[in-house]
RNA sequence: GGAGGGGUUCCCGAGCGGUCAAAGGGGGCAGACUGUAAAUCUGUUGGCUCAGCCUUCGAAGGUUCGAAUCCUUCCCCCUCCA
C-alpha cells in the first residue's frame, strides 16, 4: 500500500475540495480499503469528457486499492436533480432509466476497473422505504436549511417554481450514504450540498459521516457552461477519433490549460513545462495537438489518434475534403434536383429555408467552388462533393 | 379562502386591434480575419413548391374586414393576506 502522504497527494491532484482531510487521514491509517461513493443521474446516456474528470478520479482511488461503489440513481433519476437548472426537469419513466443506465455502464469500464467496481441502484433500496420512512427523512431538515442551497434560493427568490419532491432529491442522495455506509463521497462542486447531507443523514443514523471529495466542474466548448449533453457543448467518450480529436483543437488557448490540467494525465511537471513554452512564445497549437492526441489515444489507441492528426492536418491547414463523409444517393425528380433539395436531403441542412440562407451567405461548396446560384440544378447522374460551412460534408450521388 | 401580477419565436425580454414572422439582448449558424482558436467586424436566425404562400405569441372558443394585442372559459406559474 502507498504511503499515507502519497495517497493523499494523488487524491487531493486536480480536486476542489477535500472535507474533512483529518477524518480521511484517520480513515486511510486503518488499510482496509475505503468504500467509495459516486453517484450517477442516468438522465445523460453519453459519457462525456466532463464526467470522466470524476471517473478518473475513482480509477486512482482503486489504483490505490479501494472500492468503487458506482452509485446509478435510477430512482433519483425519476425526480431528476434540480442543481443547477433554473426550472423544474421532467420526470423520467422507469423504462428510460433503466436504458439510460446500461448505456452508462457499458462506456464507464472504458476507465473503471472492472473487477474492483460495483454497480448499485439507489432503487434496490430506495424502493423498500415506506411512505412512512419517507416522512421520517424529510423531517430530519428543515426548508430553511434546503433554501440554504444556492439553486433553490436562486429559484425562490427569481420567483421560479420549486416542486416539493425536488427537496426530496438531497434527501436520498444522503440515505444512500447511509445504505451504502460510504467512506468516501465523490462529486462535483455544485454537488457539494447532496454531498454534505450525507454527512448530516450518517450521522442521523448512527454511522460515521463520509468524506467529501469534490472535483471542479469542466467547462464545455463554449467555456462558459458546465460541459453537458443537453447544451450540446461536449465531447462524448463514444465519438470517433476525429470528432474528439477536432473539437479539443476548437478549444480556446486559455481553457485549453483547464482542460489540460482536468484531463490529462501527463505529470504536474510536463504541464509546468509546457505552460512555461507557451509564456516564452511556443505556439499553444502544438501543446494543443499534443494533448488532443493524449485524449484520443486515451479512447481509441495510439494509431488512430495518428490518424486523426494526419487527417485534421489535411483537412484544415490544406482545406482538402476529409477522408470519410458520407455517401448519399439521392433520388431525382424529373431531370435532377435544385441545390436546396439536395442540402437538405443529404442532411446537410435542417431545412429548405437554412439551405436558401447558408447559399445566400457563401457557405455552400459544390467540388470545392462556392455556390451563389440558389436555383441551381444538379443533374441526375451526377456525383458530387458539398460542403456546408467548414465542417459539414457529403459526398452526394443523384440517380 | 381572498387580493394582485404573469404565461411571446432556442433563452431572456419588448409589443397591447392593422405597417408583426413579432424590437432589443443572449445563444446558434454563415462570411471576413486566423492557428478550424480567442477577440473583432458583417450577415443571418419558423417552414415551404421562397420577390409568393403557410403555420406561430399557454389551450380552446368568440368579437372583428383584420387579433400576440379585445371578450369568454380552461390550464399553469409567481407575490401578498388568511
Amino acid at each position: 500500500m502507498t504511503s499515507l502522504d502519497a495517497q493523499l497527494e494523488v487524491i487531493r491532484r486536480g480536486s476542489d475540495e477535500l472535507l474533512v482531510e483529518s477524518e480521511l487521514r484517520e480513515r486511510l491509517k486503518t488499510g482496509r480499503p475505503l468504500r467509495v461513493k459516486a453517484g450517477f443521474d442516468p438522465t445523460a446516456p453519453d459519457l462525456h469528457l466532463g464526467h470522466t474528470v470524476l471517473i478518473n478520479k475513482l480509477r486512482q482511488l482503486q489504483n490505490l486499492g479501494h472500492h468503487v461503489l458506482f452509485l446509478i440513481g435510477d430512482f433519483t433519476g425519476m425526480i431528476g436533480d434540480p442543481t443547477g437548472k433554473n426550472a423544474t426537469r421532467p420526470s423520467l419513466t422507469r423504462e428510460d432509466v433503466a436504458q439510460n443506465a446500461r448505456t452508462y455502464t457499458e462506456q464507464v469500464f472504458k476507465i473503471l476497473d472492472r473487477d474492483k467496481t460495483e454497480v448499485v441502484f439507489n432503487s434496490s433500496w430506495m424502493d423498500k422505504l415506506t411512505a412512512a420512512d419517507t416522512i421520517r427523512l424529510a423531517a430530519t431538515h428543515t426548508v430553511a436549511r434546503m433554501l440554504e442551497r444556492d439553486d433553490f434560493s436562486k429559484r425562490y427568490k427569481g420567483n421560479q417554481p420549486i416542486a416539493i419532491h425536488e427537496f426530496l432529491y438531497p434527501l436520498v442522495q444522503g440515505y444512500d450514504s447511509v445504505a451504502l455506509k460510504s467512506d468516501i463521497e465523490l462529486g462535483g462542486t455544485d454537488q457539494k450540498f447532496n454531498l454534505l447531507m450525507g454527512r448530516e443523514l450518517q450521522k442521523h443514523f448512527g454511522q460515521p459521516p463520509q468524506c467529501v471529495l469534490t472535483m471542479p466542474l469542466l467547462e464545455g466548448l463554449d467555456g462558459v457552461n458546465k460541459m453537458s449533453k443537453s447544451l450540446g457543448n461536449y465531447i462524448g467518450i463514444n465519438e470517433n477519433a476525429n470528432d474528439i480529436f477536432g473539437k479539443i483543437m476548437s478549444v480556446s488557448d486559455t481553457l485549453m490549460w483547464r482542460y489540460i490540467e482536468l484531463l490529462s494525465f501527463e505529470s504536474p511537471e510536463t504541464i509546468g513545462t509546457w505552460k512555461r513554452e507557451a509564456a516564452a512564445g511556443r505556439n499553444p497549437r502544438d501543446i494543443k495537438v499534443a494533448f488532443a492526441q493524449e485524449i484520443v489515444a486515451r479512447f481509441h489507441g495510439p494509431a488512430p489518434a495518428q490518424a486523426a492528426l494526419a487527417d485534421f492536418e489535411a483537412r484544415f491547414r490544406q482545406g482538402e475534403v476529409p477522408e470519410n463523409i458520407p455517401d448519399v444517393r439521392l433520388a431525382p425528380e424529373g431531370d435532377g434536383l435544385v441545390i436546396s433539395q439536395v442540402l437538405k436531403q443529404a442532411g446537410l441542412t435542417a431545412s429548405t429555408s437554412e439551405a436558401l440562407r447558408m447559399i445566400a451567405q457563401g457557405g455552400v461548396k459544390l467540388d470545392g467552388e462556392k455556390v451563389s446560384d440558389k436555383t441551381l440544378k444538379l443533374g441526375s447522374g451526377g456525383r458530387f462533393v458539398l460542403q456546408v460551412g467548414k465542417r459539414k460534408f457529403a459526398r452526394v450521388t443523384i440517380s
